[in-house]
RNA sequence: GCCCGAGUGGCGGAAUGGCAGACGCGACGGACUCAAAAUCCGUUGUUCGUAAGGACGUGUGGGUUCAAGUCCCACCUCGGGCACCA
């Protein structure tokens, strides 16, 4: 397909004409990549629908790859982006010469605020914004020599794209969680059996007894995606509400960085929380890096304990507690200031104080709530609620430190086993009765005398210790030394009382899913003239997003917590009233004028690149099961490899399992997961420099002397840390390409370490990639007249075995993707090979083409124009990945070390199969073994055949 | 505070409990060159020794083992997550 490359043209230079030089290497990439692009070489074929190529797909395995997608930056690339793209096109490369059906793709995620606060930084429109920065990043990326299928690449503002995130929407709000069978099934099945009976409404009227508004909002109060008027995180600053995970943990905005406020406000929420027992459980299952289920775990937060009713002059009130075994120790009661009893409980003489930290409290930040975390502030209501196993009175309290969104928002407190109720109970002077003797060794870590006056205490003791004061007439924990028996003596007598009974809890929160922006997917609901939600009919998606001019958010103040948010669609106003047949006739409604947040896209994207074009379905079923479904009994299914960085260890891997076991549930896709193996990789990270004055300063201006740095003669400080504009130490895969081309630059990132490690870049290292390049070219190619030095010629025995020992140890390194040590293989081959080459001026074909094969999924592009020279007439892609010949793997002979008392005193060399006795008889016949060993007869030997021999004397 | 992860030459990093430092960068020496660049060859953990060779060496201290960078315990430093969650 090519012609001969067209020699150097550096006309002074005495660099040989036919060298590989950055310029001969972008010649060769952009010829390449053209022919990739016009023989659709990485189209991956589908068993169905619209991209259905049967004969194509065949009977190979397949592997779908897949890259957690960009969102379209203006400020471009720089050199740490593409490290995981390079990652997954090496391994899908691998893949694709190991025989498999490879689907990598590439699309982008361009709502969102990250999108929008550019737009509005620019002042440009973000459609026209986010379309040149895709058409910038395409540029980049192909440059790069991704192997992508580019009938794959959506985005997720396309039409075709958002109204399937729509209609996703609408499946979601179109269900209900049934505890019973612990699935989402669709609302018709509830409705039914409100209609039949089977299920009773909230207050036991007959469902045909009710008003159509009544149905409407009991079904409403059931679906996975309804609208609450909740405690939401309001950011002025950005001019929306937050989701939980989106605000840090110091109270501010995670993009911005912006003061957040709590505010009550109608939103959509999405019931996560059903979910959450299998999103916890079914982490198992999945092949994930065990820090990143941790940090799921710990984000959901399970917590297993109980529910306790203590009897007050305003009715009972239930609180949460892990241990209930404690009951006996509960000398108080703590509200939340929010809880809804406050204000029936507080006696007259308290009401002033009560309502003045009431106010207090609401006034306070979240964060400014968990500043003072040892200082604990309350207040006393004037009442008091029943201990129900001591039947003493015991006062409530109202405190911030329990917090109305946990478990009942009311706490039994104990203060001897709970160190924050012990601090309380300091504070204000209140009883701490001890229910557990701590073991000797806890007083004596804290150089007190055991007593059973636990108010001398210096702190709370939580473990297991003896049960006391723990007894009355129809139970008793007195002497039980275990935590686990007391819960369950407890819990018992709970039931048995009908006073309680054992629960679950958890951290995580539903999850708010509206923004008061415009660049979002717009949500496909109207409202009627009573507010009451509907859903917009299929038929009528997408719900287009309105054109308009000005996509500004009313700027607001970002410390002025009492604005109000005003979505920038309730301005659209002839877009905001929609007549509608919704099967009662046409009537008006309002639309939603709230949009969707960012993460909306990315919870379904990998499943529209299996079908992009199709228009009847988000998916086709086949499709999904081809490439997403099971592979047998109890496997989750889903991406066979996801690559992608840490930080979305809670948001979008969450949400996204999610909306999947969502549509699981409802039976659109086979997959329970969405991500079935996922791998994070690190980071590549840069030295920045500061002056004297703090300033950063170019890094690439920076002149290095031993451990001193300097910037135009001054001295200056290196930092390490990310690559950024402000750090002024970007390097962008465009120098790259200009100073060595693409394959070296894709070389370099995957030898600089392994994939999930974070590492600095050194722009002055890559040259050591672009040597071994040309060292390989040279092998190949006559530097200075441009022909094959290839010929037909037997290869040297101990070359065949080397080649063959690199065949089995690259593909063992490419299959657990360690393309380092798989690159530091090849390069000790190719050394082996100039050794021959620079002996001999030629080079043996059986040597040489394994050698191409195994490099192009690292340079794909210079293993081909390699390949062509080798005189194939295709690309190398598709063939398949060398195999050694086991003949060729075995040694003649092994050199063993032998060591006395474990240190390395000589060596023997044996044969592969030599036994024990030989080995012994060889490492006692050396001459510095006799020496050593000194006459001395060894009281023990230890030899591991092929590995080592161990003499142990005296 | 709690929970993870990581500490190996001047630098990036290799090492199924079995020869620590593969491979690359840098540095030093040599060949080629009038010279330089490029290329090629060699040396390069520290230290004692003219050498042969020896001693020490994977954050610190202890332990298990014939044998520890690797396993166990405690600690230090750095990075990350969570943080009044009852």
């Amino acid at each position: 397909m090519s012609d001969s490359t067209m020699p150097s043209q550096s006309g002074t230079s005495s660099i040989p004409p036919f060298r590989y030089s950055a310029r001969l290497a972008a010649d060769i990439e952009s010829r390449w990549q053209d022919a990739w692009d016009a023989q659709g070489t990485f189209h991956a074929p589908n068993p169905a629908g619209p991209l259905k190529d049967a004969v194509a797909v065949g009977n190979r395995p397949k592997a779908f790859i897949l890259d957690m997608f960009p969102y379209p930056s203006g400020a471009g690339l720089h050199v740490g982006h593409p490290l995981g793209y390079i990652g997954t096109d090496v391994f899908a490369r691998f893949k694709r010469m190991q025989g498999y059906n490879v689907l990598h793709a590439l699309g982008y995620d361009s709502f969102g605020l990250p999108a929008e606060q550019h737009a509005i930084t620019t002042g440009i429109h973000p459609r026209v914004n986010t379309e040149s920065n895709i058409a910038n990043m395409r540029r980049q990326l192909r440059r790069l020599g991704l192997g992508h299928d580019p009938r794959r690449s959506v985005s997720t503002t396309d039409e075709s794209f958002y109204k399937w995130t729509q209609w996703i929407f609408l499946q979601i709000h179109g269900a209900w969680y049934d505890t019973e069978t612990e699935r989402a099934r669709p609302i018709a099945d509830l409705i039914a059996a409100f209609e039949n009976g089977d299920r009773p409404t909230p207050d036991g009227r007959a469902w045909s007894a009710l008003s159509a508004g009544e149905r409407h909002d009991i079904i409403d109060d059931h679906r996975l995606a309804y609208l609450s008027n909740a405690p939401v995180n309001w950011c002025p600053g950005l001019g929306t509400i937050l989701a939980n995970e989106e605000v840090t943990a110091e109270g501010r905005s995670d993009i911005g960085n912006y003061p957040v406020f709590k505010r009550n406000m109608r939103q959509w929420m999405m019931r996560i929380t059903s979910y959450a027992d299998r999103l916890l459980d079914d982490l198992d299952r999945l092949d994930w890096p065990e820090p990143i289920k941790l940090m799921q775990r710990n984000w959901i937060g399970r917590s297993d304990g109980a529910r306790v009713s203590f009897s007050t002059s305003a009715g009972d009130i239930e609180v949460f507690t892990t241990r209930p075994d404690t009951l006996f120790g509960a000398t108080f009661m703590v509200l939340s200031p929010e809880h809804p009893l406050v204000d029936a409980l507080t006696t007259a003489d308290q009401r002033t104080q009560v309502a003045a930290y009431q106010a207090e409290a609401a006034a306070k930040a979240d964060n400014e709530r968990q500043d003072d975390s040892q200082k604990k502030t309350g207040v006393f209501t004037g009442a008091m609620a029943t201990n129900p196993v001591t039947g003493t009175d015991i006062p409530i309290y109202i405190a911030d430190y329990v917090l109305m969104g946990y478990g009942t928002g009311a706490i039994m407190a104990v203060p001897s086993g709970d160190q924050r109720d012990f601090a309380f109970a300091r504070a204000y002077n209140l009883p701490i009765v001890a229910t557990q003797m701590p073991p000797a060794s806890w007083f004596d870590a804290r150089s007190i005398a055991p007593s059973a006056d636990c108010s001398t205490w210096p702190e709370a003791f939580v473990g297991d210790g003896e049960y006391i004061n723990s007894t009355n007439d129809s139970i008793s924990l007195n002497g039980l030394t275990s935590i686990v028996d007391a819960k369950s003596r407890m819990n018992a007598w709970l039931a048995q009382h009908n006073l309680g009974e054992p629960t679950t809890t958890y951290r995580l929160r539903d999850w708010l899913f509206s923004r008061q922006r415009y660049w979002g997917e717009p949500f496909p609901i109207v409202y009627d003239e009573d507010g009451r939600a509907y859903a917009v009919p299929t038929q009528a998606l997408p719900v287009l997003l309105p054109e308009l001019a000005d996509f500004k958010p009313t700027a607001l103040s970002p410390d002025d917590a009492t604005s109000d948010p005003v979505p920038p669609l309730a301005r659209v106003t002839d877009w905001t009233r929609v007549t509608l047949d919704l099967g009662d006739g046409p009537r008006e409604y309002r639309r939603e004028v709230n949009v969707m947040p960012q993460w909306a896209g990315s919870c379904w994207y990998e499943m529209r690149y299996l079908d992009p074009t199709n228009s009847e379905v988000f998916i086709d079923h086949e499709v999904e099961r081809y490439w997403m479904g099971p592979e047998h009994e109890g496997h989750t299914g889903g991406v066979d490899l996801y690559v992608g960085g840490v930080e979305h260890a809670v948001l979008h891997l969450l949400y996204a399992r999610f909306w999947h076991k969502v549509l699981h549930d409802l039976g659109h896709v086979s997959s329970e997961e969405p991500f079935h193996r996922l791998f994070n990789q690190g980071y590549i990270q840069a030295y920045a420099y500061r002056d004297a004055r703090g300033q950063t300063v170019p890094a690439t201006e920076v002149e290095e002397s031993g451990d001193n740095y300097t910037w135009q003669g001054e001295t200056v400080i290196r930092e390490y840390g990310k690559m950024g504009k402000s750090l002024k130490n970007i390097v962008t895969p465009d120098e790259m390409y200009e100073e060595f081309g693409a394959d070296t630059f894709r070389l370099y990132e995957m030898a600089m370490g392994p994939l999930d490690a974070s590492r600095p870049w050194n722009t002055r290292d890559v040259v050591g990639m672009q040597r071994f390049l040309q060292r390989l070219w040279r092998n190949i190619i006559d530097e200075y007249t441009g022909d094959s030095i290839v010929v037909d010629d037997a290869s040297p025995e101990e070359l065949v075995r080397h080649l063959n020992r690199t065949i089995v140890g690259v593909e063992d390194d490419f299959a657990h993707l360690r393309f380092n040590t798989a690159i530091a293989k090849l390069i000790e081959f190719n050394n082996a090979l100039t050794q021959h080459v620079s002996a001999h001026k030629t080079s043996p074909i059986s040597l040489v083409e394994p050698l191409v094969q195994m490099l192009s999924p690292l340079c794909p592009h210079l293993a081909d124009e390699l390949w062509f020279r080798l005189g194939h007439d295709s690309t190398v892609t598709y063939v398949p990945f060398p195999v050694a010949d086991p003949s060729k793997l075995i040694e003649d002979t092994i050199e063993v070390p032998v060591q006395i008392n474990g240190k390395v005193r000589a060596r023997i060399t044996v044969a592969p199969t030599a036994s024990i006795e030989e080995h012994l008889e060889l490492a006692l016949a050396l001459e510095p073994i006799i020496a050593a060993l000194d006459g001395k007869t060894p009281l023990k030997t230890i030899v591991v055949p092929g590995r080592t021999v161990n003499l142990v004397v005296k």
